[in-house]
DNA sequence: TGAACTTATAGTATATTTGACTACAAGTTT
DNA sequence: AAACTTGTAGTCAAATATACTATAAGTTCA
């Protein structure tokens, strides 16, 4: 009966004779030590018992699609205010063997020096995977993998999300072996610094590494609030 | 019964009492003479009687999404091989004031000069609008509207995709006007004319305007082929 | 203590791209 | 034939990107 109220309300009619599920997955990034990892759980039971999956979960009822998704991370991880990015919605009709369930993808860039250690999934288990030793995943998650991490490259450059995979202080060359790792370039240091200085982005935190086995570096963090004001004056940040 | 089959697949349990449903709306860009339109409905019945609407409709149970904006379109514009790029999914739950309906937009782009005049669109009326004049639409679709111009502007200069608009011959002051109107800026004629023949991406047709108040200009095509080899190469379009 | 090593940071020189501008050619309109 | 519109070629300075050199500031280990 709720397709008939629609069906008035909007003088259409539908084709319809069920109406999909709709599902959320999440690609969880983390990055650490130069490597960049994502965060998969394996399915403790049902059809795919023992496989590797993104993490995801349903819709509720009353809450917006990005809020699901925030809901979901918090269960998993354990963080609020995680960076969250829509990728897209995958609906092939055959990609869930059981029904029509469309799914709708989300990149998630989490701090990983932030991150609970063992989450509070219950039916599940969760591990980080180095991005390029990723298992077969179930359904169609792989390629919802791909794109999110084309998706992920392209973004990286446009704007400074970045960031939000770094501890609060990080330093010139942890983000640049950032960018390394994600792009899958070699980049020169001294032109690196200079480009990123350059944009007068970053917060100099007048304050150095420590416990380093080297010359400590100096520690920098990204303030959202600078960017933003630095966009309202026309800066456009780009790599 | 359709949700005790899903969680007893994934092991998970949903929160969910309604399922939601799922619609697709397409934000449809036309050009000509220098100016960008968009095409949108007039809702014939229903509760919003006379309001103007992104064209849209229901997904059948075994097409893809993808699959479903291309039947949509073709129904209402008389085209095939449209150039359609999803745009993501919108679901606020109260986007819709009858129920829970997550839309999927897309964004469309056409050829205005293969356009068939009459839609066979039954039960609206449809009309172009030039994208400064789009009146208010209907639910949240003037906010999916904002975020297709936005992806839009982004997309056009990432890739070559704005030649989708122009007709299949075209001349450089076209496409340096597509960019002028989507971008909402002004550019130098040779510099844009040198930029644009340096990628080596338009095939030259050695073939001049006809019937213009003015001397002919050259025409050119785009070669979707041309572009795929020259991306293997490692050639990445950047405007 | 000091040599080897690692990373930070400064500087320089060249190639490439961008942006602003000038000039003129080729047509049409009046 | 003069005025006008658009196409097309070329120039030049400024800004940016790229490749590379040099050196400073620490740690580690013999």
């Amino acid at each position: 009966m709720k397709k008939k109220l629609i069906e008035q309300a909007t003088g259409t009619e539908t084709e319809f004779s069920v109406v999909p599920s709709v599902t959320i997955d999440c690609v969880i990034f983390g990055f650490q030590d130069g490597v960049l990892e994502i965060l998969l759980v394996k399915h403790a039971s049902g059809i795919k018992e023992g496989e590797w999956a993104l993490p995801g979960g349903w819709i509720s009822e009353k809450e917006s699609i990005d809020d699901a998704a925030h809901r979901l991370l918090k269960e998993l991880t354990g963080l609020n205010n995680i960076y969250l990015e829509q990728l897209k919605a995958f609906g092939n009709p055959d990609r869930f063997p059981l029904g029509r369930v469309i799914t709708i993808g989300y990149n998630a860039l989490i701090k990983k020096d932030e991150y609970i250690v063992e989450p509070g999934f219950t039916a599940s288990e969760a591990e980080w995977y180095k991005i390029k030793e990723v298992p077969d995943l179930i359904y169609d998650h792989s390629k919802i993998l791909d794109f999110s991490l084309q998706r992920l490259r392209r973004r990286v450059r446009q704007a400074p999300i970045g960031f939000n995979l770094l501890p609060e202080k990080f330093t010139l060359l942890q983000l640049q072996q950032l960018y390394e790792e994600i792009l899958d370039i070699k980049l020169d240091k001294p032109n690196f610094r200079r480009k990123i200085l350059k944009m007068k982005l970053l917060t100099n935190l007048n304050e150095k590494e420590k416990d380093v086995a080297h010359r400590a570096a100096k520690l920098y963090s990204f303030d959202d609030e600078i960017y933003r004001k630095l966009t309202e004056k026309g800066f456009n940040f780009e790599f």
